[in-house]
DNA sequence: CGTTAACTTGAGCCATGTCAAGACGAGTGG
DNA sequence: CCACTCGTCTTGACATGGCTCAAGTTAACG
């Protein structure tokens, strides 16, 4: 185990039992609306181990999960058993929020390392939320969020060559750890390069390749999965690239 | 027009200025929740030309949309002007969801065909939502249905093959057609070869390309925008195969 | 210390992107 | 009603990026 700074990870709250509605909120990036009325609303708080499953594709949906530790992965199953994989959810985000059509989990949740969410059932929530129109603001506000995310991973997939769809990846991930206070400079990705490659539609070498090609450009410095950010802007420059003019040509760009 | 059942098809609405809650409910697919509580909340309709913009990105969000007629398609623009297509929008979706993070619109919506939505303007459905649970109920449904959508074009997107990606889109949109009480088989394609392409993240050539494929195999029908469904089966057959087992032909002797 | 999974790197070939040209259809104006 | 124009769609040719298969290395875990 490498990870030894307890100051970043959110172990206060690990082992504790509950939370309140006001911390909800102000992990999910709403502040303003923490309150004494949201204060008093409580959920339990669940601890889920590394590689455990917070619910499974095809489950009824008793509650909706918000991350207050760790990190999971969100994925889909098709027929001939291929795990395609939706997204990644970080601290404040909520989770089986899709399965609010038809009340029946579309995709599973599975933690990437050992983790805790507040746990709020949906019966509850529903009658609370009439009462208390912060927690109302908190799911919509959180169900944008998941639209936004969903709506960036189809960008990522989009992107005409596998390097800059993992240069986009890379920038994109760094863009909310720096929205959560962590730095942007400084990534641990806890995922493997298969659950990326699956995000990003390429195969898993293929993410391995560019990660290397990246690093050889002096954009990035990898170890394993601590990835670091170097220049975040001949990152975003890839992205200008299209298949044609891609070779740079040994043309140094003026800094 | 050939339908001749006045229930389903909307086309009643069009011209008159308003709708009802209770009608939204039924076109999003809650027809249980309608009451009278509901029917009293009236929304203003309004008309969006084939083309015309029906919110554009950027722009602060006052209105949730729901479409009454028609269709749209939903674009994302990156900074090289270079246009994503993230989803098309049918008769009961909602629109403008994805702005209720940050209360702006990340995304576009265009009209593809002359068509007509019911416009319900935030504020009001915010305050609304607390005394009509019906509403709020409509929100997350809709919420979980758009979040399922966009779970539907990842996987659209990653597949591996380009004749697959279409053949499942083909299948995809068959399927929200019957949801919606039209024809499973016969499929009117209002967008562009270029907007699946986007959406599916191929050349359109490479669209034109997989549909004469496909067609050749006697799975489907096209004639420019009208794609008749001849065999269904076959095309859900298509998607399991991959790349490596794509042409079975003569299994060639291990040379 | 042994076993397994994750990761990296290489080689070859095919699918698909790019470029280009032509056919078709819709809309417009004379 | 026809001629004209523009955008959409289709088809072709070619180069190449990335997928598949395969082997080797490293890290993780019991």
């Amino acid at each position: 185990m490498s990870t030894s700074n307890p100051e970043t990870l959110s172990s206060n709250v690990i082992g504790l039992g509950r939370c309140r509605g006001s911390d909800l909120l102000r992990w999910a990036g709403l502040p303003d609306l923490a309150d004494a009325e949201t204060d008093a609303v409580v959920f339990a708080l669940r601890r889920v181990h590394a590689g455990a499953l917070l619910f499974a594709e095809g489950q009824p949906l008793q509650h909706l999960y918000c991350v207050a530790a760790g990190s999971f992965k969100c994925t889909q199953t098709d027929l001939e058993g291929y795990e395609q994989v939706l997204g990644f959810a970080l601290h404040g985000d909520l989770l089986g929020l899709d399965a609010l059509y038809e009340h029946k989990h579309p995709s599973s949740a599975v933690a990437l390392e050992d983790s805790s969410v507040a746990a709020m059932p949906l019966r509850e929530l529903l009658t609370v939320s009439l009462r208390v129109p912060a927690l109302e603001r908190l799911l919509l506000h959180a169900a944008g969020a998941e639209l936004l995310h969903r709506g960036d991973a189809q960008y990522l997939m989009a992107a005409p060559s596998s390097e800059v769809r993992v240069a986009r990846f890379l920038l994109h991930f760094a863009q909310r750890q720096l929205a959560m206070g962590r730095s942007g400079r400084r990534l641990l990705l806890r995922m493997t390069r298969r659950d990326i490659a699956s995000c990003l539609g390429v195969a898993h070498e293929t993410v391995s390749r560019a990660l290397t090609a990246l690093a050889q450009t002096g954009c990035i410095v990898v170890s394993h999965r601590d990835v670091e950010i170097v220049d975040a802007q001949a990152l975003r420059d890839l992205q200008r690239v299209t298949r044609g003019n891609a070779r740079p040509r040994g043309s140094v760009a003026s800094a």
